[in-house]
DNA sequence: AGGATCTGCGAGAGCGCTCTCCGATCCTGC
DNA sequence: GCAGGATCGGAGAGCGCTCTCGCAGATCCT
């Protein structure tokens, strides 16, 4: 990217300065406009090698180590280590006159160094993990709440232990390589993982490298890894029984990717359960998890079974895809047809008619994911482990 | 969100004996069902009690160092640190003989090592940052599909240069100085802000400690800080237009919180714009950037000017709230009023009627942010940048 | 009261890596 | 054949930290 003279004081964009090329169908080609302020400011951000501390009387450059902490408290190294890690018993007084050189300092602990001994790093990758499918550069989508609200319970759970998540995309062999070595070479303690896909294989190669993980949903072959999940049979269960509950006497269901363990128990519990509701027969229809698919999987449905009152779809985007296309050929819902989705989105939520679904806690689940690593880290005899947390039906007004 | 009364017991079996004694304060009330194998021990959760060394005297059981591959290769830790990093030339034969001891030991560099001599990580930290408010534990909404968007971005911008994300909340004071004392000690080697409030304190903190960084959103107070934003007033001009454009003559606004820069610049862009068509005042109602507000502000504006044919909102949740609060009233949408929104937001694209918007290109803003931080780490004396982006006009059916 | 035990602190050895010398080797030109 | 470069590999000094070990001095037991 070219420097730009600073075009003087900033007042209005002067457009047409050096653009972008990331203007592609997202910005008119020119559409950018780059400002460039000039650094008069007071504030001069030389920080170039002035990496000081406003610290008064330490040795010469770069941050404050332990070891002019020491000097400055008239102790050893290892006393102020002990200090600073609280970790055996150190005299009351000396420890005053350690923490006051400590703020005086300003000495923050380099976690390189730290990490170079301990063999920890105080820092998780959460991978979102893929499968490169060719066409589309990813599988994955950000822009999904669902990736967000993982996060921020990973992130709840985390930052009480000083621990912080670095993300990482697994989508290639190389992608998951580079997962591997950071983990090896100590970048993290473990992995969090979550997949988009059954056959992933990035769970398999974390076991069989012997790393600390932990992944959200059971694994599409059983392997000896921690996990969170949701009771996914009892999801649709309760689904079903909705449904039954409110008169429904012709229900279908629209699937998800059957590799997908969680896609499978939902069809299957919710099968099971309308079959103990004497509807032995589910139509079924699979989609793949988006918007367009379900409404693909509801008009094929309604094709072939045309009086339908109750649907019952495996995430809320289809559940969303079947109303429209529902709506389409002027059936009203809840009225003529009930729809409940998966999931409990946001997006779910605030459709009209606002979505039942079947809500899964999944900051919760993230959270308990955190936490099982973090154990896991500190005791690596651990057993694997895992927890299920049982769904609520969320109703609203599609069912 | 309150949560439901958990249904009861867990119907799988364990996998193993049953420890439920790790979910003191882990576990929410009800709704759980934790199944876990466990070992005897009781897991004891210091942090620091189980902080064992690395295995000694074990060759084979440590990770290889350059050491290892030295001996292998029969050259030196330099000769081996050269190839790894060429950064010098090393005859083309013993370049060979070093790759394949490499490959041989399966060797990976410790970042740890290296980043304490290089002073560089090749991380970034990534700060989502707001401002803590009393009652509420969070004021970052993770479910906000923008967040996902905008670490998307942000990774695939990043991962080229094998530089990976490291994800810090930034909500209170202290959690700031957790920010700032990691990119000081060299934890990472800058940052990537994300502020949801105007008056949030982050980048003048950044700024004064002369840390790399680059914001989202001109910052509230003009700051010597890299920042890419959104052309918001030339976005408000487009819905203007279009509104006009579509024969609406009594428009209104829902605007964000004042203080939050781009909020400020949608409203006046909008007003300036319906100026420019004749329409000098406009009827304005503040909201702050969720459903709620927005059903809110729609019903106030409706009791002042119940005539109003056309509304724009200064992000896509109000829009919708404003929408719910039309129909709510009788009013058909786009028919009686027509209503725009600011963000172009996956739930905005799903709701019914589809909700015309104003796009950001936020994934390519936030892959711009990255790479200006990268060029900043590279060259601190760089100067500080700013790159505009160009809204469009996403028409579906609500306006 | 005397030895045994405990407690608190300092000395020092690295963790794995990069990078600056420096010496050894190999060309090249005369 | 030899000086003068140019090139390339090795030795070694740390980067900042933790942690074991050992030694004082305090505390305990019989």
């Amino acid at each position: 990217m070219a420097d730009e003279p600073g075009a003087g004081s900033a007042s209005t964009a002067a457009l047409g300065g050096t653009t972008p090329s990331a203007t592609l169908e997202a910005t008119p080609p020119g559409g950018v406009a780059v400002v460039m302020t000039s650094d008069d400011a007071p504030l001069a951000r030389e920080s170039a090698a002035a990496r000081r501390p406003a610290a008064p009387g330490v040795s010469g450059s770069g941050a404050p180590t332990l070891e002019d902490v020491a000097r400055v408290a008239g102790v050893s190294r290892a006393t102020v280590s002990r200090v600073v890690n609280g970790q055996r018993r150190v005299a009351a007084d000396i420890q005053a006159v350690v923490r006051e050189a400590i703020a005086t300092t300003g000495y923050v602990p380099n976690l390189a160094a730290r990490s170079l001994v301990t063999r920890r790093t105080g820092a998780v990758i959460v991978v979102v993990s893929g499968v490169e499918e060719q066409g589309s550069p990813s599988t994955i989508d950000f822009a999904d709440p669902f990736f967000g609200r993982v996060v921020g319970g990973m992130l709840r759970a985390l930052r009480p232990h000083d621990v912080d998540p670095i993300l990482m995309l697994a989508e290639t062999d190389s992608d998951r390589a580079r997962v591997l070595s950071s983990l090896r070479n100590g970048n993290a303690d473990g992995a969090l993982v979550v997949s988009t896909r059954g056959d992933d294989p990035m769970p398999r190669l974390l076991v069989e490298a012997g790393l600390p993980a932990v992944v959200f949903a059971r694994p599409g072959r059983p392997i000896p890894l921690s996990f969170v999940d949701v009771a996914n049979r009892d999801g649709a269960r309760l689904a079903a029984e909705h449904l039954v509950a409110r008169g429904c006497r012709h229900v279908a269901a629209i699937s998800g990717p059957l590799d997908v363990p969680s896609a499978q128990d939902r069809l299957s519990g919710f099968q099971d359960a309308m079959a103990r509701h004497g509807q032995a027969f589910v139509p079924t229809v699979g989609g793949n998890f988006t918007y367009e698919s379900g409404v693909v999987a509801m008009t094929s449905l309604l094709a072939d079974y045309g009086d339908v009152d109750g649907v019952f779809a495996s995430n809320d985007l289809m559940a969303l895809g079947a109303i429209e296309a529902l709506q389409a050929t002027g059936r009203r819902v809840p009225e003529d047809v009930r729809v409940i989705g998966f999931d409990d989105s946001s997006v779910g939520a605030l459709s009209r008619p606002a979505l039942t679904s079947v809500r899964q806690p999944i900051e919760e689940m993230a959270a308990e994911m955190a936490r099982i690593l973090l154990d896991t880290i500190a005791d690596p005899g651990r057993r694997v482990t895992s927890t299920i947390f049982e769904p609520t039906l969320r109703i609203r007004d599609s069912a």
